[in-house]
Order: C-alpha cells, then structure tokens, then sequence
DNA sequence: AGCACA
C-alpha cells in the first residue's frame, strides 16, 4: 500500500546516479574540437573529409587543422550556429574515422572568424599566451544585450550516454569519409549488374563529349572506371547517368574516382 | 596527449 517511490535512498546507489561522462565539461561553442584522428591522412584531405562528414550538421564556416607537432591529430570544425556544433558533437562523438573514434569537445575558444563576425576579433598579438581577461575594469551598465540572444540555449536534454547513433549514419562514411570526392575526369560506377560488359558501357557513356574509354576491373565485378577528357565532361556525364538502370535492380552509381 | 586561426 505504501509507495516505494518517497525517499527511497540507497535504491540506486549500486549503479552510480551519475554517468561518469568523460565528455568535456566545456561549454557549447559554435566551433568543435576534434582529436584522436588519424594523423597519417594528409592535412588536405582530412580538412575535406571533415567537411563531408560534418556538414550534415549545418553550414560550416571553416574547418581548421595543422600538420604541426603540436597539433597533429587535431581539428577545429567552425558551424554557423551552436545547434549544429552541439548536434554535431554528439551525434559523431567516438565516430569510426579513418579508423579511428573521433573525441569530440567544443573549443575552448571562439574561432576567430567567429569573433570577426562579431566584430569581437581582436588580433592575436594582444592575447598572446594568456587570458583574454587582462584586467577587469568596472564598467558602466552597458546592457548591450546578450550575444546573438538565445544561441546558447542548449537543444540537449543533458541525455549524455546514449547509444552511439552509428546506426543513424550513411552507411559508407564510416569507411569512406571522402563521399564528395573531388572533381575528377575519371568517374568511378558502382552497382552494377554483374553480367554488365565493358561494351554496354561504352555504348552508355560515349553518348558524353569527351569519352575516352571505360575499364572494368575483372575481379571486382559490379564496379568500372569511365575517363573523360576533363572533368567538366565528366560531371556532364555522371549527371546524367546517375541512377541509369541497366536493369531494374541495379540503379548505377556515379562518382569522381579517387585520385 | 596535444585548443588554432596557414
């Protein structure tokens, strides 16, 4: 008859109320801090794939990374807005990455294309090595109003610990980060059908000003390479042979090859 | 591990 439910104290103490989150305890910033990534993918390529993987999110404004030994393995991923950065962050955190989980925080800072926006940018010079607090004059009532208003409303409900969403991702970014591969006059065709020849997709592919040739790889069936003399001819064709379906089953997939 | 503004 009586509630179990009142103060009911030491009935959770086995499991430790609080999740021990190693998450930082940073506060929302519109730039993400990125580290554990693979430092053998090259600065350029990594600061693409970045952009691939994370500009599901919302516009990114920069991304950030350097090949320095001090920050190798590192990078600075600049959203548009606090949500993104916030969604962002714990929607990829541990994310499979070139094989490795990303750790995602907020940036201790704001970027400086950030507080150019602002009008906040103070150069670097000034705040060198130390706090950006130098000294704290009183200051009248200056009620400016709070920054961009209510950007730091925090969308999350502090539910911290859930279930990596790897489930919720496209499938081949986790091994294929670069999905937007950059432009290239060589387009690379996947899904097709198996009994499909290098003739039949020439006759499809020739259609295209400046066809050069098509190469299947034997031992990888359903996947063929088609050149073109640039790569302006070649997004011609890809875009209009995206999804062409030699049969009903098998919708071709188009992109540049990797180079 | 490591928080910059190439």
């Amino acid at each position: 008859m009586e509630n179990v439910g009142g103060a009911g104290a030491g009935a959770g103490a086995g499991a430790g109320t609080v999740t021990a989150t190693d998450t930082p305890s940073l506060p929302p910033n519109m730039t993400i801090y990125i580290n554990n990534l693979n430092e053998k993918i090259k600065i350029d390529e990594l600061k693409k794939s970045l952009n691939a993987v994370f500009s599901q999110f919302g516009k990114i404004l920069e991304v950030l990374a350097f090949k320095t030994l001090k920050h190798k393995g590192q990078a600075w991923v600049i959203f548009e807005d606090v949500s993104s950065a916030s969604e962002a962050l714990k929607r990829m955190q541990g994310f499979p990455f070139y094989e490795k989980p990303m750790r995602i925080q907020f940036a201790k800072t704001k970027s400086d294309i950030v507080a150019k926006a602002d009008g906040t940018f103070v150069p670097r010079e000034r705040r060198k090595k130390h706090d950006e607090r130098a000294d704290r004059k009183k200051r009248e009532h200056h009620h400016d109003g709070n920054h961009a208003g209510g950007g730091l409303s925090a969308a999350h409900g502090g539910a911290y610990g859930a279930t990596p969403p790897l489930s919720q991702l496209p499938l081949g970014v986790a091994k294929m980060p670069e999905a937007p591969a950059p432009p290239n006059n060589i387009l690379f065709v996947q899904n097709l059908p198996t009994e499909t020849t290098p003739m039949m997709l020439q006759m499809l592919f020739c259609q295209y000003t400046g066809f050069k040739e098509v190469r299947m790889v034997e031992t990888k069936p359903g996947i063929a390479f088609v050149e073109y003399g640039d790569e302006v001819q070649s997004t011609v064709a890809m875009q209009g042979l995206h999804g062409f379906k030699i049969t009903p089953q098998n919708p071709m997939h188009v992109t540049y090859a990797k180079k």
